[in-house]
This record gives C-alpha cells, structure tokens and sequence, in this order.
DNA sequence: TAGATTGTTAATCGATTAACAATC
DNA sequence: TAGATTGTTAATCGATTAACAATC
C-alpha cells in the first residue's frame, strides 16, 4: 500500500463516510458483482470460516485475485495483508454496500402465477426483503388470500405505500398493463421497481429499475448451445 | 463501406455461412443485446413496420446508433445504406442467430412454487421453448397434473431426454438440491440448464449455463436505490 | 441527383490483469 | 523474522463512440 495516509486524506474518507463517498463512482459491472460476492461471504460464514483471500474468494467466483481485491477496493480497505479478508466484516461491509443491512418493504403488484410464485418465493425475504402487500386490478383476485396477505384492488396501493412505508415494488402483470400499471405506482414515493414485464418501462429518472425478463434467459441458453455447437464443429 | 470486397473474401463468408462463421468470437456484451434487439424488432413486425434505421432502432434500447450498427455487424450485412434495416428480415437474422428459428424441447426439474409459474409462464411458449416434461422427486407430486403434464419422477428423466428429444432444462430446486439434480441430468446428452436455485453449479465444459438469482435482482435494485439517494444528497 | 444511412476504421473510453511496495 | 497477501499503479485488453467513404 502505497500511500494509504495521502489517498485518505484526498479524498477525506473516514470512518462510516468509506462508503458513502465512493457508492458514485463505481462501474456498474462491479456492484453487478456484489451481490455475487455476499452470496459466497454467507456461506462462509455459514460453515465458521474466519478469514479468506481474494484468490480463495476468486476462485469461488471465477474472477482473478487481482480483480477481487480491485472490486473491494473501491470501497475501502476490508482487508489485511498477509492474512485476507475477515468474513464477518466483510460480509457486514457488503451488505451495507448493497443497501441491505436493513430491511425493506416491497409491493407485490399483480397476483397471477408469477406474482404468486414470487410471494411464496423464501430467497427474498431471507435477504431482508418483506412483501406486504399484494395488489391487483382484477376483481374477482381481490380479497382472496395467498400466503398471509390478502390480494388488495391496486386502487389502494397509493394510501398503504405511506402506511406500510413500502420503497420497492415487484411487477409481475402482463406485458400490456406494465407501463400503465408503473405510470399508476410512480408518483407515490416509491423508489424502486423490479420489473418482470417483457417491456423497457419508462420510468422517472427518480425512481430505480431492475429487469427480468425470464424469456430471454432462455434464449440466451439457446444462443450458448448454439454458437457452442458451431465452434465445436468447426473446430474438430 | 470500404472494403466490401475484401472482407468477405478475407473471412471467406458466403450465403448461410456468414452467421456460422462468425459466432465464435462475439463479445459477450453483444449477445446479451441481441434478446433485447428480438423484442423490439417482433413488436415493430407485428405494428406491420417495414423497416427501421439504426438510430430508431437505438433510440429503442438506449444505445447508440453506431453502436447498433456494429453489433449487428459482427454478424452480416442485414442492412441498407439511405434505407436501414428490413424488418422482418431481421428479425428472421436474430432468430437464426439466437437459435431461436426453431424450437427446443424444455424439461423442468422442480414442481414446487417456482416450478409451477415457470411451467404456466406463457412467454416460453412464444419464443419456441416447449416444455415437454415436469420432473420431481418428491413422490407426493408424482403423478399430479400441472397444466397439461403429469409430474413425472426424476428417475425417469434418462429415458424420457431421448424419448422427448429434450435438450435444455430449467432447474427450479432448492439450493441445496442443486447441483446433486444437476449431476444426475448431466450425463445424459442434455445441452444447457438454466439455473434459478441460488448456487453456482459445476457442469462439464460441454454444457452451456445460465443462471437466474431472483433475490440478486431485488438486491441490485437495493443498491441502486441507495446509491442513488446518498450521491443525490451530497449533489445538492 | 441529393439526402439518408449503412458498414468499417481509428480514436476514445473503461475494465481487467500484472506487478510490486507496504504491511501483517 | 520470513511468507503471505493486501491496495495501488501502470500496462494491457476489450468495448464504445465518432467520423466518413460507400451506397441506396
């Protein structure tokens, strides 16, 4: 390390400040790996593992030592040479990184299959993510319960965001609805949308977006076998 | 265009070969686009436009139009100066491209909460993917109908890959189930697993992943939330 | 023909890798 | 102390953008 004095002292980083003042600048191919990152540190430290290095945490990820250590960097020195990374911490570290070393409430709109398949779906809310609330628009849905929460008319959804302080919403309505169904949610003070709807959705630059689309998981599959069997046949 | 001519006899590219020729050295980053290029493209197709230049086409997907110009042409010359790009044939280029101008027969593995969304999800059917058969361990679900398929016990997949031609598999287990299912699909000429359990899964060489962590979604969305709050803070 | 737009090259920008002094 | 491993810099590699001759 070459001038850890001078670096924190430039760029005025100090303590919980670490994080803050870098989350900018980042690329996003890294914060895309981030999440990544927390899912290995959890099952360390799961099985008691104390400490690993960045080539240990590389291999694990496929990515080159130097590339983990680069990644980490960015937001503050985790590490101690000669011995690595200390789970614990950097696990810590991530998760308020990533934003979730505290829990957040999410809308659930749309309750047909995939939205029910969402809900009951466990890897969210072990990550800090609570569904609750369920909304739909069509009438003969609400009222009925799935789980523990019972399907609310979506015109209710601008009353229970402030009431039940919900940040995010997962949409899982049809392609057709979506962009309507987002202009509806926008000017309630959510911030986030996770957008399962085959559609680039239109959103204010306020307001976040994350999409899925499950179709094109597939056929990006259908692109690797592919081009695989191509290179292979071309390639014997 | 300088050098028409040249190229082609260069990388010696004729008729059908162009696409098959050049797949092997694809960046990354472009085959991710080109699903993105297919939505669009079918959605302008069914609108009945006949063609569409790069810059509308960019405008679309937020990209630019050079950039545009230049993924496409990593694969052929699929467009036409002072006109742009035909529309549907195109979309037809894509499709090839993907490997998605035909269809490919789909095993899931896993009948649970996801399994089922996954198997009622109208949007596989649309792009080719036909999921031909459900696969569980779970002797309380074998036997069961699910849509139109009976849940079938996983022992019986070795037959049933040949049988049904199947050559992808959508795997929707629990984690820790993961890559114990994975090793008993494997050895069976299957060609591709799409992974939704949240693991990374250690598949021979031959066999083309691609893995879906829903909670790493709500996650990424978490973080840009966040990040987004604390650099508008300190912009103002 | 004139205007529009392609495919391609070169220039720029960003991300990954290699190397190493500093540190435990 | 000696060996291991960090954080950082510089070098390399890859992807995006800008510019433009060729073409419809």
């Amino acid at each position: 390390m070459l001038n850890r004095e001078t670096k924190a002292e430039g760029s005025a980083l100090a303590g919980d400040e670490t994080v803050s003042q870098l989350a900018a600048n980042i690329p996003k191919t890294v914060s895309q790996r981030l999440s990544r990152y927390l899912r290995v540190l959890q099952e360390l430290s799961r099985r008691g593992q104390d400490t690993i290095s960045s080539q240990a945490l590389g291999r694990k990820l496929d990515l080159s030592a130097a590339q983990v250590r680069k990644d980490l960097a960015y937001f503050g020195q985790f590490g101690s040479p000669g011995v690595g990374y200390e789970v614990q911490h950097l696990t810590a570290q991530v998760k308020r990184i990533l934003g979730t070393d505290r829990a957040w409430n999410v809308a659930l709109i749309g309750a047909g299959r995939l939205g029910n398949a969402l809900l009951r779906y466990q890897g969210f809310e072990e990550q800090g993510f609570r569904i609750v609330g369920v909304f739909d628009r069509a009438q003969e849905l609400i009222g009925q319960e799935i789980g523990e929460l019972k399907i609310l008319d979506l015109e209710s959804f601008p009353e229970l965001v402030k009431e039940q302080n919900i940040e995010l919403a997962i949409l899982a309505v049809p392609a057709t609805e979506a962009q309507a169904v987002a202009d509806f949610l926008t000017p309630h003070g959510l911030k986030g949308i996770l957008n399962f709807a085959p559609v680039r959705l239109n959103l204010p630059e306020t307001i976040q977006r994350v999409e899925v689309d499950l179709a094109v998981q597939l056929q990006q599959l259908s692109y690797l076998v592919t081009s695989s069997e191509l290179s292979r046949r071309r390639g014997s």
